[in-house]
This record gives C-alpha cells, sequence and structure tokens, in this order.
DNA sequence: ATCCCGAGGG
DNA sequence: CCCTCTGGAT
C-alpha cells in the first residue's frame, strides 16, 4: 500500500496534469447542483447537463418541483439512465427540502442524508462544492484510481476508501484531491484501456505493468 | 446481493 | 456487440 506521503505525492502529479480540475456539473444554485449530483448516478456529466437546462427552468424553487406531476419529470431527464428511479427521487427529495429543511439545501452530511436519493457520494459533493465543507466524495472513479495505485485495498468499500483517503491526505486537500482523482479516471486511468504506458504514475502503480502486460492498457 | 437504464465510446 | 458513466434503495 501507498503510504501517507506517498499518496500526497501521487495527488500532487495529478495536479501537475489536471491543474484545473474542477466539477464539471452545472448548477445556479445549491438546490439545482443537489438535483445535478442525484442525476449524475451511474451517467457522465455531459448527459446530465445536456437536460438540466430544461429541467431549472420548469422547477426553480423546490416547492415547484415537490409539487411537480412525475410524469413530467421522467419526461425531461429521459435520456439518462435509471431515469424512472431518479424521477422518484428528485420529487421526493424536493418534498423533503420543503418539509423538513424549510426549502434549503441543509449543510451537514447527516441532514443531507436524510433526503431521498442521497447518499454518501452526494452528500460529500454537495458539502464540498456548495459550501467548502472538507469532503471526498467517493464514486467509481476514485474508487479505481485509489485501488489501481494501491492507496486502498483491492477489497475496500466505499466507506473505508473515504476513511483511508482522509487519513493519507491533509485536510485542505481533500476536495482538490476528489476532482484530481476524478479527472484522474475519467482521462487518464479509465475502465477500459487506460494510459499506463505514458502515465506518469507507472512506477509506483501497483496494477499498471500488470495491466500492459494483459494487454487490458494502452 | 440485486435492481435500475439511456447514451456514448471502443 | 460490450462496457462504462461522479449510486442509491431494497
Amino acid at each position: 500500500m501507498l503510504n501517507a506521503k506517498q499518496t500526497q505525492t501521487a495527488i500532487a502529479i495529478m495536479g501537475e496534469i489536471f491543474p484545473n480540475a474542477k466539477t464539471s456539473l452545472v448548477a445556479d444554485s445549491p438546490f439545482h447542483f443537489l438535483l445535478a449530483v442525484i442525476l449524475s448516478a451511474q451517467t457522465t456529466d455531459k448527459a446530465v447537463n445536456r437536460l438540466t437546462p430544461a429541467l431549472f427552468a420548469r422547477y426553480p424553487q423546490p416547492i415547484d418541483l415537490a409539487q411537480a406531476d412525475e410524469a413530467e419529470v421522467r419526461s425531461l431527464i429521459k435520456t439518462i439512465g435509471l431515469y424512472r428511479n431518479k424521477s422518484k427521487y428528485l420529487i421526493a427529495c424536493a418534498q423533503g427540502l420543503v418539509t423538513k429543511f424549510n426549502g434549503q439545501v441543509p449543510q451537514t452530511r447527516s441532514e443531507l442524508l436524510q433526503l431521498a436519493g442521497v447518499g454518501q457520494k452526494t452528500a460529500d459533493v454537495v458539502l464540498a462544492e456548495c459550501f467548502q465543507i472538507p469532503a471526498i466524495a467517493v464514486d467509481t472513479h476514485v474508487s479505481r484510481v485509489a485501488k489501481r495505485l494501491a492507496i486502498v485495498p483491492k477489497n475496500a468499500n466505499v466507506l473505508q476508501i473515504e476513511h483511508t483517503l482522509m487519513k493519507k491526505l491533509p485536510q485542505s486537500s481533500w476536495i482538490a484531491a476528489h476532482h484530481r482523482m476524478i479527472f484522474w479516471g475519467r482521462y487518464q486511468c479509465m475502465a477500459r484501456q487506460p494510459k499506463c504506458s505514458t502515465c506518469p504514475l507507472l512506477e509506483i502503480c501497483s496494477a499498471g505493468k500488470g495491466l500492459i502486460k494483459k494487454g487490458a492498457a494502452k
């Protein structure tokens, strides 16, 4: 496993390659950003950004979405995966905002987790992006990158990954590290055919050489 | 552990 | 064709 210092070095190198890593989801308010993050589950941010302008215009505030017709919401998000579940989550989430939080997006993890469709990853992303509260959201990219680099064991679950990263990285770097690992996973260390042969982390990576040998990497 | 699920890339 | 995408609920 990489120790804390090695982990910080790896994150720093990611930052050299992707100095402008940040969220790609587009939203004009915490409420709308929360909706975008819920929609982004198992879906590319590009696909989410394509439909959110119409969705946000139709439902400007939580109260509007809380009273929405589910079929109409579904038709607005039908171009992304899991749209039936997500349309229910969006409405129930907005209802939760209205009834529990006076229509405001809460700023603590425990409160965010009370909302429909909001799990640990979504809560962490909202805390970090909307309120600058240090968090490390663990998604498919963070999970894959952390495992390949052996920052965490291969069998680690999401909670273990988050805690290990928080332990190995200074709190002041959590939010940036999250974005760097996302970009790393998206553009360098992709799930399929990662760019191992030209990767600046190849020497310290547990997975890279094996992936090249198997022909699974470029 | 299983289900949900369209669109884009290889 | 197959795999993957900033997961969450049951």
